[in-house]
DNA sequence: CACCACGATGACAGCGCTGTCATGGTTCGA
DNA sequence: TCGAACCATGACAGCGCTGTCATCGTGGTG
């Protein structure tokens, strides 16, 4: 009934429950075939260790926070699903945070909550993660964290992190549009506080020039990471003289404004104008017509991290580590309507 | 530093380290005075206990879980938001956990859950909730619960609940398309398994037949609570020789398949066809047109069914609770057209 | 060969709290 | 008036684990 306690492992094993701590946290010193016989108990026994306990003794709870500040749903579900995929797997536990990114006292509002809990450390979600004085603070506090970036390559700046190029991903989206013909392609620009906005904005414009398109500032437009504002976003562009044949907006849930405002014009998308989000939600796959996008597998970026973070706790030396978002064609973008044709709505 | 412990408020007020304890706990047998002093103490001393220890020594883990098995992201985000906030404000702990509901060893699956970081009790939302052989082995293993459940009135099945009276939204939102003249009127059923789905269809049928129209079988769809089923179902609706003039999705995940159906066939929502959801989600909102549906606010109804779980476990009485939903209405419904110009299409 | 350093292991205390039981004081009824 | 019943409180052990330190055996070194 009740489950197997370290002393129950020791005394199958023939062992001090203390070496059987040793081998369940890894600790180097133990002689290989002793290392065996423990883990063969601990498997005929099922033993795993008691989270409680292991926290009330220890230095730490042997569990981490999952820290997040972010509007999309899709995306923190996706993210909770990782790093509770890597917890079970490592038998640690999993706090889920919300928080306020913006808070002034972010640093100290999460060094309570490690605190309070006694956890072992923090993954750290854009874009709490792009706050660096509060990371500055954290380490300060000696709290061990693996944060996930918008970058290209590897920071190189002392703090683990796993880094995602989104400036490669909106590049290839606005390839994509410029090689269907599109010459104004607009830009719904998301969360100015977001590194990753400012990414996919470089992509974008190191696309146009690398097609010789100079890049127009009427078509980039600023805002948030919601649907309200890709939908103001693209009306402001869908006014304009000589409006875009192309929107490219920010996120998934920008584009499905931007879609809205077109569709509430009375443009039809993709033949009036294409649109392209960047994120794979199901926002994307849920509107008509479905999203052009970029994949981006939030799930297994945050399991590798939560990974990370725990081979860091552990005192293990990590590397980080990159990854690609996937350019995903679908219906809501196609080469411009000939000039002959353009403009007229139904 | 570290924060203040039992022993730290106790010489404070005092008194012993396991009064301190009766009182933090609620514990009846305490002079008014006593506790009194002890309660100055824990404040001077922004006392918190400490959730390791507690489980370690007592009983049980001064933690719920939330269970849930629903593809609807905000709506998990909510309850957790829920959850959360009763946790913190009872220190409580929380952990969350997606699990699946039609798993034949559910109950089992969730008492290992519930064991193995010895959990005081269980916040079940639907669909789980709704299994009742599941819910009668959790009893039987003695395994503290409330369940979220769909139903106009208490159940009075002597487990506690907090019940949503989808009924009742579902016959206002059906009266609404009906007083707007509305009389062919489609249904697109979510997830049979999901009790609330019925109560909705149940909801739809005494609304007609309380206006005197003869339920249709042919508009009647099965389906699950997603987007594809929602566009698959409204096709067919819209294929029908005399198709309904309004739609309307069991959630609101449906209607947005719904709605990309009808544009995808060239219709305008809501001249040509009117579209309703179910749940006030973000989708709602953020389509185009935006939808008309019932809010339910899954953060509130959560937040009291883990105040009411905390009770029971402390040993107090509850009463079962129960929630309305309420109509919102948005840009997707109108009148239908005149019948000269119906079905024609862009 | 004596000595030391080091690797492998175990004994033991204690993390902060609650459950159990004991204690002393008070109240109540016969 | 006395004992039973009861209330308010405290002493103490122990939940399951890890950190610290002690112990023992081994191999290398001068």
């Amino acid at each position: 009934m009740a489950s197997a306690t370290l002393d129950d492992v020791a005394t199958r094993a023939g062992v001090s429950a203390k070496t059987v701590s040793r081998v369940v946290n890894g600790e180097r010193s133990v002689r290989p075939e002793t290392r065996q016989r423990v883990l063969r108990a601990v498997e005929q026994l099922d033993y795993r260790p008691n989270l409680l306990a292991r926290g009330l003794s220890g230095a730490h709870a042997y569990t981490i926070g999952l820290v997040y500040d972010n509007p999309n749903a899709y995306y923190i579900l996706a993210m909770q699903q990782g790093a509770l995929s890597a917890c079970d797997d490592l038998n640690f536990g999993l706090q889920m945070r919300p928080c306020n990114s913006k808070a002034s006292a972010l640093a100290e509002d999460l060094r309570d909550f490690v605190h309070r809990s006694r956890l072992s450390g923090l993954v750290l979600t854009t874009p709490v993660s792009e706050r660096s004085a509060a990371l500055q603070r954290l380490a300060a506090y000696k709290i061990p964290f693996v944060r996930i970036v918008s970058a290209a390559r590897d920071p190189h700046d002392g703090f683990p992190c796993v880094y995602v190029d989104d400036r490669d991903a909106a590049y290839a989206i606005t390839i994509h549009l410029l090689q269907l013909g599109h010459q104004r392609i607009g830009f719904l620009r998301g969360g100015k506080h977001h590194h990753a906005s400012a990414e996919r904005l470089r992509g974008y414009k190191e696309a146009l020039r690398d097609y010789g398109v100079p890049p127009r500032k009427e078509l980039m437009i600023d805002g948030d990471y919601v649907f309200d504002d890709g939908f103001r976003g693209a009306r402001r562009l869908l006014d304009l003289a000589e409006p875009p044949t192309a929107i490219f907006g920010c996120n998934d849930e920008i584009a499905a404004g931007a879609l809205a405002a077109a569709q509430s014009t009375g443009l039809h998308v993709p033949y009036d104008v294409s649109i392209a989000g960047f994120e794979d939600s199901p926002f994307s796959r849920h509107s008509w017509p479905p999203l052009t996008t970029a994949r981006q597998r939030a799930d297994i970026i945050v399991e590798r991290a939560t990974r990370m973070l725990i081979a860091c706790i552990g005192g293990e030396d990590v590397e980080n580590e990159g990854f690609n978002p996937e350019l995903v064609v679908r219906g809501s973008t196609a080469p411009p309507r000939p000039k002959s044709r353009q403009r007229k709505r139904a």
